[in-house]
DNA sequence: CCTTGTTAGTTACAAAATCAACCATTAGCA
DNA sequence: TGCTAATGGTTGATTTTGTAACTAACAAGG
């Protein structure tokens, strides 16, 4: 028999390991930004960004463009509407959702938080090659299951 | 003034952001294993993971090789003493720290989710080049922080 | 020895995530 | 219509995580 106890496996480079590992490395300095200058946690920062970048949308489109519950998402927009970042409308033709709309004040914090965004990103990636990078961003699409 | 209103940004280029999401997605079925099969936390799994790959360790040496929070590591060893996956041993030359074993239950355990991890990434990797994947371990050991 | 400081690890309390149950509304369909 | 099922969203209970404060042991300098 060839020794169970030795086939090629080695933790640091397996591959949820280190996504996650890189993925908290990545994200703590920038939570650090929006949770200062706004007091609000990364649940309330994703939605603003998709509701900033993709116009008003409802609970349901955020949940599925973000692969977030539910759950979360009602709480991070009731947090960002206690915050006055957001106004709710109720749809006239489906009294169930509700259009969700960026006021002022969260569009300005968008931006403000968008630029900071950019910056971020262009320090992560300025260790690598641009067309490094590139790549790096297809395959983690690729691993996030999108097309 | 230049369009304040749109710099070059895309969420779903946002390094942080597809570093979550992929390890998020990378993560869920894998962790559905061992949960399922022996009732354990990512927590206890890692804490599993380097011990059964680094032999035996204390909680702080554990803490800074995955780095987690020691608060996390305790609770993890804990765990996994009432399962008995391992044994504390009090160290004799300096009484604060405890050196932490595998039982053989805790070894099977181990060689049981690594067997299954190696498949797991093998068949993450499926769909990229094989020096496209160790590309991005590469990476993402970067990103980490790590040499 | 006695401070003072540091380190390993645990515990207590607050914030966040998960899960299930729950309205209100709409859709399907007999 | 009127029944049932499904959907959008919220709420509450439970668990998980993060943050501080804490204990016990060591270390260094007087």
């Amino acid at each position: 028999m060839t020794d169970d106890d030795d086939d090629d496996f080695d933790l640091d480079l397996f591959l949820p390991y280190l996504l996650n590992q890189a993925a908290e490395a990545a994200g703590r300095d920038f939570q650090a930004v929006y949770k200062a200058r706004y007091g609000i946690g990364r649940s309330e920062w994703r939605v603003l960004f998709h509701l900033g970048q993709d116009g008003p949308l409802t609970a349901k489109e955020i949940a599925s463009r973000a692969m977030m519950h539910k759950t979360k998402i009602s709480r991070a927009v009731a947090a960002l509407a206690v915050r006055r970042f957001l106004t709710r409308e109720r749809s006239e033709t489906d009294r169930r959702c509700e259009h969700l709309h960026l006021t002022p004040a969260g569009q300005a914090a968008y931006r403000d938080l968008r630029r900071e965004a950019a910056r971020y990103d262009a320090r992560l990636v300025s260790r690598f090659a641009p067309e490094e990078s590139a790549q790096l961003r297809t395959m983690l699409r690729r691993l996030s299951g999108a097309r």
